[in-house]
DNA sequence: TCCGCTATTGCAATTATTTGCAATAATATA
DNA sequence: TATATTATTGCAAATAATTGCAATAGCGGA
């Protein structure tokens, strides 16, 4: 059974209606790109069927957040994006100064997420999770511009 | 020297201008609580003078985000909320069941960015993280009802 | 103190996302 | 297969956040 079908599946398992739009938007999610805005996958959408609407986009996604089948965040720009956890945890890390994405072992979540199992009894979805900061590049290049940031 | 004016004289010396509006938005922030959406602030700054314009907040607000000085993030609602270093790091645990929100020590993202900044030489800024899981509550009591969720 | 430069603001328009409601359609049951 | 129930959709309106531009004002220099 491939990717899509599990969280569609899952749904109807739920008790939700499968209909043709929310056949394709999962699809589209789970076989497209790393992270998807609702927009892009509004657009992808489109060029297979004209029967869908930008609102339906963005609540089949929504179910799908609350579902704990898809992530929603903010990318460096503030901008809204989803992911399914074909990709994994993320974990990227965004320098405020040059406005550079790195990406690092996601793998290095994990003892952060047992931890927290261990010690609350919560059971973390996959996340995708961005910090901000300040890249290495960046740091040597402007250790002066820094030191007159925190002057008061 | 208090809390906000630590920022407004970091970004005095970075050669922003102080406004008034400026310095209210930054002090409400500042003081105000833990974290605060864009419309709480205006709201509160609206009581002390008529003399600012909610895109103002915002572009405060993206302003100090920008500089590292507070964090915009989702809260469990999908809205947008900012919060500065006051409260320091934070950590929320949110249950996508019930929707309860807990607290958890931020310590535990100590390591994390500590093996970060060791591996990569991002430093990164204090943060808010949100979590989305499940609960040891729903865990125990929807047993069931998570089991079927999971069938295929 | 005055003036010039230009960052910042208010306002209105634009864009992104959400919501209400009537129409449509998924699906269970007879 | 037909029907009933009601979840879901499309559409338009509403809300939240962003942007363009002329007016305003912060602040450095003379």
């Amino acid at each position: 059974m491939t990717h899509c079908h599990t969280y569609i599946q899952a749904l109807r398992n739920q008790g939700y209606r499968i209909t043709p739009q929310r056949e394709m938007i999962i699809e589209t999610l789970a076989h497209g790109d790393v992270h998807m805005s609702a927009e892009e996958i509004y657009q992808q959408v489109l060029q297979r069927s004209k029967a869908v609407n930008l609102a339906t986009v963005y609540r089949t996604l929504d179910l799908l957040v609350d579902k704990g089948y898809a992530t929603r965040f903010m990318d460096s720009d503030g901008k809204l994006m989803y992911a399914t956890e074909k990709h994994g945890t993320h974990l990227h890390l965004t320098c405020r100064i040059c406005g550079n994405n790195y990406q690092t072992d996601a793998n290095l979540l994990n003892p952060l997420i047992r931890q927290i199992e261990e010690m609350t009894g919560f059971k973390a979805d996959f996340e995708h999770i961005a910090l901000s900061g300040i890249c290495k590049n960046c740091l040597d290049q402007n250790i002066n511009t820094l030191k007159k940031e925190k002057e008061v």
